[in-house]
DNA sequence: ATTAGGG
DNA sequence: CCCTAAT
């Protein structure tokens, strides 16, 4: 059964680390000749296993090193190819190396160890799964089989084989940390799954994801794979649609358009994989899809009796091979065949925009790619989350992105691959430990802490007159903790100043930010900033940020001087919506702050229009029509 | 390392 | 505020 994550790390071939790394032939991943097809899950709080959400693959996939590892999924299914790269999870830290110490049990375990702290941390584990099983599995098989199904060993969080003496209490800790956390997620009614199957018919023809709004790569994806999906990630999206609609994963990240089922490129470079190919693949999918009428997804009920089950799976699957398979790949159709080298960049951003807009009952541009694209549109039936049997099934999302509960580790809200930088210093700092359970826990800390804080800000802001509180602002409730008394404003800011400068990581970095290294927290510029930047930029002009930031804000080391020519923008920004705009309406919106005293706005625009007169400035209508968005943040600032 | 711009 | 490209 070998439960846990890579408990079978031996059979993820070592990949000598060869010297001339990563320049020599990037796109060429090593072929080794046991992949190992794991299957990303999740533990619920009562033991049961889900798969893992796409969002949790993704994250999955941001850890594995290209160059050291071949990482390639679909849906839940992940096929690892090399090892996971040493110095991708390990990081300085040897403790487990060193632990470890077995001469040839070597790296692999250690990676495997540390992967699967890393694993934990977003919330899943790895389960080997042979082809077989998982193909049938995934065609639903055993609902109807019954006992006879597979016993997928259930990761009870049975402690990795390497581990077995050390770490024995540790591990158990680790694991019921990880237990908590997947009940919060479990509680944020995330996983499910859905009956639905894939519907080719939808997706035939030319299709050109390219045009596809992020709502109408869901309904492509639905079609596609017979389930909903989370992921926001445009790229991503129109990656797996064309890998699982061309059947390969050699997938190129520029270019989506597909004209029965086979991938055009730029080039058009019509390719090996001719649209017989393809289409025979789809015809093998939707056998596969047919033949039980359960989506690709294991059931909640099939994965509950596979936990149950405990024993090992001893009789072998059937035969349900597939013709196609190759001696190198246990791959199914599903999870196709070649590996793909990952989307280097996420844009997460634009979903979380196109998802606001949704919520708001104002999808407006979601079909503004008229007819192009035929196909797909016309299929926005909702689709229904009843089972076979009739029972309802919950329908299968991740507990992130989504209204649901926050999962308070893994923000992959912005920074596609921050975790990584996250998981090398949490493992570092909690190398011997049950690193899971710390990142989990100082996450918690993190957000609280924050929140302490903000109020604590506010409350000081009402008490203090507007200058002097305002020197509090700047500091921030890093000060704060540290008991500044409200007595000596004016030295305090000087002593804030004055630690800020030495500590690199004031508030922003906060305690335990090491869990999440979490975004620069925003800093409301005072009023006082304000009026430094635009003399600054009267003094120096504008573009001397390098300058302005030297001599003005010195102390200020969280303003960075791109942050002042940020500032700069938005003020110009709001000098300019506030001419145009009939300065009148301070009072028509509702901002909690005060704006921008308008005196300085004018200063602002008198500033802009001398300095553009000295330089080509480029166009002030991007200026202030794009968005008042900016200008909005830019107020929110002081008092 | 800085800047300019777009997101 | 973040990210990139260009410098």
């Amino acid at each position: 059964m070998e439960p846990l994550a890579l408990a079978e790390a031996e059979q993820l071939v070592e990949r000598p680390l060869d010297a001339n790394n990563g320049s020599a032939a990037p796109s060429s991943p090593k072929h080794i000749a046991n992949p190992v097809v794991y299957q990303l899950v999740r533990v619920e709080g009562d033991g049961r296993l889900v798969p893992a959400t796409d969002d949790e693959v993704m994250e999955v996939e941001d850890m594995v090193d290209d160059d050291k590892c071949q990482i390639s999924s679909v849906a839940d299914t992940v096929q690892i190819e090399g090892s996971i790269s040493n110095e991708e999870l390990s990081h300085g830290s040897s403790d487990l190396k060193d632990s470890e110490g077995g001469p040839q049990s070597g790296n692999s375990k250690v990676n495997s160890q540390k992967f699967n702290a890393r694993l934990e941390y977003i919330g899943v584990m790895l389960e080997k799964v042979k082809k077989e099983e998982r193909l049938r599995l995934s065609v639903g098989e055993r609902r109807h089989k019954g006992e006879n199904s597979s016993q997928k060993a259930v990761p009870q969080l049975s402690p990795p084989a390497n581990d077995s003496s050390t770490n024995q209490s540790e591990t158990s800790g680790k694991c019921l940390k990880f237990s908590d956390r997947a009940a919060i997620a479990k509680s944020s009614s995330s996983v499910t799954f859905i009956s639905s199957k894939p519907d080719f018919s939808k997706i035939k023809g030319e299709i050109c994801l390219d045009n596809l709004s992020i709502k109408e790569l869901h309904e492509t994806f639905r079609a596609t794979f017979g389930r909903e999906t989370t992921v926001k990630d445009k790229l991503w999206l129109k990656r797996r649609i064309a890998m699982a609609l061309t059947n390969s994963c050699d997938v190129p990240t520029t270019s989506f358009t597909i004209i029965n089922n086979t991938l055009v490129k730029n080039v058009s470079e019509e390719e090996e994989c001719g649209m017989q190919q393809s289409e025979e693949a789809i015809k093998v999918d939707e056998k596969i899809n047919s033949s039980c009428e359960d989506s690709p997804i294991i059931s909640l009920d099939d994965q509950h009796r596979d936990v149950s089950s405990s024993g090992k799976r001893e009789r072998e699957p059937e035969e349900h091979e597939l013709k196609n398979e190759s001696p190198h790949t246990e791959i199914t159709e599903q999870t196709a065949a070649k590996r793909v080298r990952k989307p280097t960049r996420r844009y997460i951003e634009e979903l979380s925009e196109t998802d606001t807009r949704e919520l708001n009952g104002r999808s407006v541009l979601a079909v503004k790619t008229g007819g192009h694209c035929q196909s797909l549109r016309s299929h926005d039936q909702p689709f229904q989350n009843i089972g076979l049997d009739g029972t309802t099934v919950v329908t299968r999302e991740d507990s992130f992105g989504g209204s649901g509960v926050q999962v308070p580790f893994v923000s992959r809200v912005r920074g596609g691959r921050r975790p990584r930088k996250n998981f090398v210093s949490l493992l570092n700092c909690h190398p011997s430990g049950s690193v899971a359970a710390e990142l989990i826990t100082k996450a918690l800390e993190v957000c609280v802490s924050q929140q302490e804080s903000e109020n604590v800000e506010i409350a000081v802001k009402d008490t203090l007159p507007s200058e002097q509180h305002e020197q509090l602002v700047n500091s921030e409730t890093e000060e704060m903790v540290n008991s500044c008394s409200r007595q000596q404003l004016q030295s305090a800011e000087l002593k804030n100043l004055g630690s800020r400068g030495n500590d690199s990581d004031d508030v922003t970095m906060e305690p335990s930010a090491k869990g999440a290294e979490r975004r620069k927290h925003h800093r409301a510029w005072s009023l006082s900033e304000v009026t430094k930047l635009v003399e600054g930029v009267s003094r120096y002009g504008a573009g001397k940020w390098s300058e302005i930031k030297r001599v003005a804000f010195a102390p200020y080391s969280y303003r960075t001087s791109v942050d002042l020519k940020d500032k700069w923008r938005n003020l110009l920004r709001a000098s300019f919506a506030l001419t145009l705009a009939d300065k009148g309406d301070k009072n028509l919106r509702k901002q909690a702050v005060a704006p921008i005293p308008t005196p300085i706005l004018l200063r602002v625009r008198e500033l802009a229009e001398k300095h553009s007169q000295t330089t080509p400035h480029p166009s002030i209508s991007k200026l202030v029509s794009p968005s008042a968005r900016t200008v909005e943040d830019d107020r929110s600032g002081y008092l």
